[in-house]
DNA sequence: AACCACTATTTTGCATGCAAATTATTAATC
DNA sequence: GATTAATAATTTGCATGCAAAATAGTGGTT
């Protein structure tokens, strides 16, 4: 008799929605720049730090370590980003721009806009409202990993 | 100057985060009924309605179609559903929950109890606040959607 | 009845997300 | 100083997400 598992009832259920509605509401845009959304994620990561290591970037976009092996190889092959390994500590190695990747910034900076007119439906006020409560969200979630390890 | 492409600013990222955080925190839950989350998803969809066709658990989940297929062949394959083709319209597959299928939702009843107790951040209001503020930007997204079409 | 547009499902190719195992290197302890 | 625990990356195997093409079947138009 219980609604608990119908399918509306699920937060987690709207989160994959929306989730997905994002990826693909950024894809025409992200296809001009010829990368992917997780691709984009970084690169935001690394337009504003220049040059840091591989697990800084997998932290700041929490992307998955092994993905990010992937997607660290199409940009280099792709000409948007260079590695090298770290002189002080060689298990380490870091991600840095290219002239190429800098540039690409430029070409990226009308992409928030573009996507902030698709939510009409919702005012400042409310977005921020919104932004509140997600990041009191995450900060639950993180509890919950922190309590695994 | 703007900070509008910092990460940390963007209203995707959380959802990137938040989504993959809620399949990461239901998966010890679910592997104890060896499914995954999608699976889930399938799963709730049939316990509600019984039996409908393949579209209509495409709609309602909004698992991607081609997906979709490889989902059912490994439920079919668990012995969690059955498929069988719909007499009146032969393009037509209708989905049925098996024995098996029927029973596992009494195994699933503790698992949404489970997820909101890792939520104790959020009050009842809150919860109904963003509940809220996600249906209405889930009908930007479908707006957009509709446009394209 | 042949043709055409449309719908339901599957297939294909590519890009992750994720857990677990592996490799290379460093730090920590005895 | 040798053994061991911990860290950074990579690799592997499996399960999607997604767009686009291919299949099969329906229905309406002429």
């Amino acid at each position: 008799m219980s609604d608990s598992l119908k399918l509306e009832n699920q937060l987690c259920h709207r989160f994959y929605l929306l989730s997905n509605a994002f990826t693909r509401a950024y894809r025409p845009l992200l296809d001009e720049l010829d990368i992917t959304y997780p691709q984009y994620l970084v690169l935001m990561a690394l337009w504003e730090v220049g040059e840091t290591t591989i697990a800084s970037v997998t932290d700041k976009t929490g992307i998955d370590a092994g993905a990010m092996t992937q997607i660290l190889k199409k940009l280099v092959s792709k000409g948007i980003v260079g590695i090298r390994k770290d002189e002080q500590d060689k298990r380490v190695k870091n991600v840095y721009l290219t002239a190429d990747g800098q540039g690409l910034k430029k070409s990226a900076t009308s992409i928030p806009s573009q996507m902030l007119c698709k939510f009409n439906g919702l005012d400042p006020s409310e977005l921020k409202q919104l932004v509140s409560l997600l990041d009191r969200l995450n900060t639950c979630f993180k509890n919950v990993d922190d309590n695994k390890s």
